[in-house]
DNA sequence: CAGGATCCCACGGGATACTG
DNA sequence: CAGTATCCCGTGGGATCCTG
């Protein structure tokens, strides 16, 4: 699918929760998103600007002040979101569990399937 | 999210969705998942078997028949990756716009904020 | 039919340095 | 504070050829 493609990418869904709860500054999302680089905010950021589930608004203030806030679509996506994240949840252990086992299955490359 | 990682890639959750009516075969996912490529085929059925989202099973015959099947965890997926394109869907055209539009300012780089 | 092996490119993304 | 620019590397993924 076309269109998730900007959801997927590394940073999209971090940012976008990030901003589920109201306007956030630029610095605020390179503490909250963890991990993240500057580079990579501010080009992830531009994407999502740029599919519309962003909203930039630039204060000419000094320092600079800049707001990021989701959009309706942007919005809409967070019950999916959660959902997907729910299930990446219950079933972290169970997939850890599953590629070890696979893992080691693999791992004897002569296994007659014992 | 680790786990989400697997979702992601370009072409899992296409093979998890074409999967989700029963059992398919190589070929016939080679002819569901709309331009995928033989090598991006396997390499993504096997992330998928060892995280435990699909079974393999192999039919020793002549030729050779294997088939896919979601498990139950694959299958609990398809609720949130069903409002997920569902929610593509309904934005396509509207995230479309946004692009257009937002290219267009862009484009004209010594754009006063018209 | 269902792959594996190899080659090769594009792009995502980290590190670092500079700027209005 | 909120970026931009450059370098550089890993890997996702296409094309092509070979095999049990």
């Amino acid at each position: 699918m076309e269109v998730l493609d900007q959801v997927s990418g590394k940073w999209s869904i971090g940012i976008l929760v990030a901003a589920a709860h109201g306007p956030v500054r630029f610095t605020e999302l390179e503490r909250t998103v963890n991990g993240i680089s500057r580079r990579m905010l501010t080009l992830t950021l531009r994407r999502l600007e740029r599919d519309g589930l962003l909203v930039r608004k630039v204060y000419p203030t000094v320092p600079p002040k800049v707001e990021y806030t989701a959009t309706s679509a942007a919005r809409e996506l967070f019950g999916p979101l959660t959902a997907l994240t729910e299930w990446a949840e219950r079933h972290r252990t169970t997939i850890a569990q599953a590629r070890h086992v696979y893992d080691l299955e693999n791992a004897e490359k002569g296994s007659a399937a014992g």
